[in-house]
DNA sequence: ACACTACTGTTTGGGTCCAAACGTCCGGTT
DNA sequence: AACCGGACGTTTGGACCCAAACAGTAGTGT
């Protein structure tokens, strides 16, 4: 049994006493460490989550379904675009690419006008993948999300904005 | 330039207005689906600012650093707990400390009374690692949650906790 | 003793994932 | 026209990651 991933929220504030108890010696900013911290342990708890029970189903990993959904929203763009978008580097969508393309969800051509660009476009399978896989995951969000009211939801929604904002701003630099 | 992850409030909301206008013949709760797209954003953005700023410089993966973390504060313990602690399955887990433990920091042993059990225990060089790099990753940390006052960090962390709890009990089934 | 079941860590095969090296292409300069 | 710096996608090498198959150990029952 996992420790930090079971039981509630006692044993998860406990988890971050122990913490502060260990590293004592380190003067840390234990606020900072533990919001932190939590964002990683959601996020990998969520995403294991959603691989065994949605994405699994239609054979499709994390991050194939995350291209899959950035094209169906922002439409056809280019590598580039499509691997920020998606939080990958460049070699990866290559790679992620060729096993979309094998199955024929999506399609890459050469741009006209630039042939060094790529455009990446979700064939009609495509959509229909995404279309159908949507709902049901949505549908887990929307479990996982259920402790809270619908205020915390998005009250959790804007300061992770203000994380992800803050970060992407250390980043450029 | 990756447009969801650029500029500020306006244009992440502004995303979340896409999707709603994209996706529009899905019905989804688009509460959820932004605060667990946000998890993620925000997971991704943080650790690579943590990889490529703090971690590379000695040589860790985001994962070893992890396994040694937990090992740090939790003490030795056996391979299974150590997976369950760390997010990640045991042949992961393996495949981790063979590489760890070809850099010395960490050492495995066969339990006494369980034959079947692997005990996994930091060396002192492993205990110097992760106290060298602490300090600087906790740095990083309070930097990315700079843009939240104290009391919204708290909050995060304990929305995040409702969260991972919510998730945990779902996995558990 | 013998089977039987459950548990633990490892191996295997396929798929990510990144940084760095590479080849190609564009636009502007000489 | 030949060059050159920059941008783009791909390839490469090593590490990570999972599910599933595997081998060894433990405990139970017969």
């Amino acid at each position: 049994m996992p420790r930090a991933f079971a039981a509630g929220d006692e044993e998860l504030v406990e988890a971050e006493h122990l913490i502060r108890d260990q590293m004592s010696g380190l003067d840390l900013d234990l606020q900072a460490l533990a919001a932190v911290s939590n964002i990683f342990r959601a996020a990998t708890a969520v995403r294991n989550h959603m691989e065994r029970d949605v994405l699994a189903v239609h054979a499709l990993s994390w991050t194939a379904f995350v291209v899959l959904f950035v094209l169906r929203v922002w439409g056809e763009q280019s590598s580039r675009d499509l691997a920020a978008e998606a939080g990958v580097t460049g070699g990866t969508l290559t790679g992620v690419l060729d096993t979309l393309e094998r199955k024929g969800l999506t399609e890459r051509s050469v741009h006209p006008d630039d042939g060094r660009k790529v455009t990446v476009r979700l064939t009609d399978e495509g959509v229909d993948a995404v279309d159908g896989v949507m709902p049901a995951f949505n549908v887990e969000e929307a479990k996982v999300t259920g402790g809270l009211t619908t205020t915390e939801t998005n009250n959790l929604a804007s300061l992770l904005r203000t994380v992800l904002r803050t970060t992407s701003e250390l980043n450029q630099r």
